[in-house]
DNA sequence: CATTGAGTTCAAATAAACTTGAACTCAATG
DNA sequence: CATTGAGTTCAAGTTTATTTGAACTCAATG
């Protein structure tokens, strides 16, 4: 399955060829970006640029990637929306270039603001619609009873608010490991 | 959109239909399984144990959700496997009969076990694999990157691993709370 | 040991999510 | 102020995931 190169490549100054542990490294972030909810194609992205040292421009990612346009855009967006990749401008050069950020914290706490907190954010107002509907239900018993289940939920979301700072601390706390990784 | 009902309902000796609130709880989880990458038909399920006292039956709750055999069996299945559903059974009755977990520490160890440990497990064979390569890596400049890459992931993975026993801990500490509103 | 019905299975149908690419905007350039 | 090209948008196409239901298993029953 694994290609066996000859030193056939880097015929020219720009390879459009994965080596085969960056393939292995972008298979890798396209199957957790499918596992946290994200497209593929971000974790794919994610993957290329945490593969290399130098920064990358939009058409060479899609080049290497063999990605369109309108992925590789939206994918870009959605990485610099999370904080998982920042953007560099050569000068005398248009084009903006990406780099993979690789501090856990930094990917953990953008992740949560994007995609827990807006939830959470959410979920406070399908309370208050489940409250405002228990006060006009008809069945004493069956309002009771909602009464009982609201209040599991909100303690199950007050649960959660809390939990957010504490996953982004907890994670925080060996950030010196990742820096002593990424010298 | 909400219905109105003038006490129609409740003619006979069991309801079809879904209060108001209870068809806002059933919405909630629907969107909640969907968030948590899981199909939106076992939320609807858990969503509906959730509001109700009594146990149902799988023909039950086909009936009230209006969804199909095939749905109804695989999201009970996936259900017990996330320890999110217990089963009873009544005597004189062959049927399974289903009631929620809803202590949150459980839901969220069970959703850990079943869907953290796996990946995480997946992770070694993965990063085992990203070793292998490198060691047939003939550019020693790739090779050398690599590595290094090879060691922030093995980093990321040893404090995901470090994490979930926390996460598990953290949610648990409040049981108490779940236990005062469950009564 | 035929019948009944609860529950499972899985191939096909459906629905949801993602990707593509052509048309577009917009700023830089000559 | 026309041209160029980087980057965006979004409707249509493609892929992936979920749901359905008919055929099945299996244990209980008469």
């Amino acid at each position: 399955m694994a290609s066996f190169s000859l030193n056939v490549q880097k015929h020219s100054d720009h390879i459009v060829e994965l080596d085969d542990w960056e393939h292995a490294v972008v298979d890798l972030f396209q199957n957790a970006a499918n596992s946290f909810g994200l497209p593929k194609s971000l974790g794919q992205i994610y993957g290329l640029l945490f593969c290399r040292d130098e920064s990358l421009s939009m058409g060479e990612i899609m080049e290497i990637l063999n990605i369109s346009k309108g992925s590789a855009s939206q994918g870009l967006r959605a990485l610099k929306q999370l904080g998982a990749v920042k953007t560099v401008f050569a000068r005398n050069d248009r084009r903006e270039r990406f780099v993979a950020e690789i501090r856990l914290r930094k990917l953990v706490s953008g992740f949560l603001r994007e995609q827990g907190e807006p939830h959470l954010e959410k979920g406070i107002a399908r309370l208050q619609n489940i409250r405002d509907l228990l006060y006009s239900e008809p069945d004493p018993e069956s309002a009771k009873r909602g009464k009982n289940r609201e209040n599991i939920l909100s303690g199950w979301h007050r649960q959660m608010s809390r939990l957010l700072p504490w996953l982004k601390m907890i994670v925080g706390k060996s950030d010196r490991l990742d820096k002593k990784n990424s010298d």
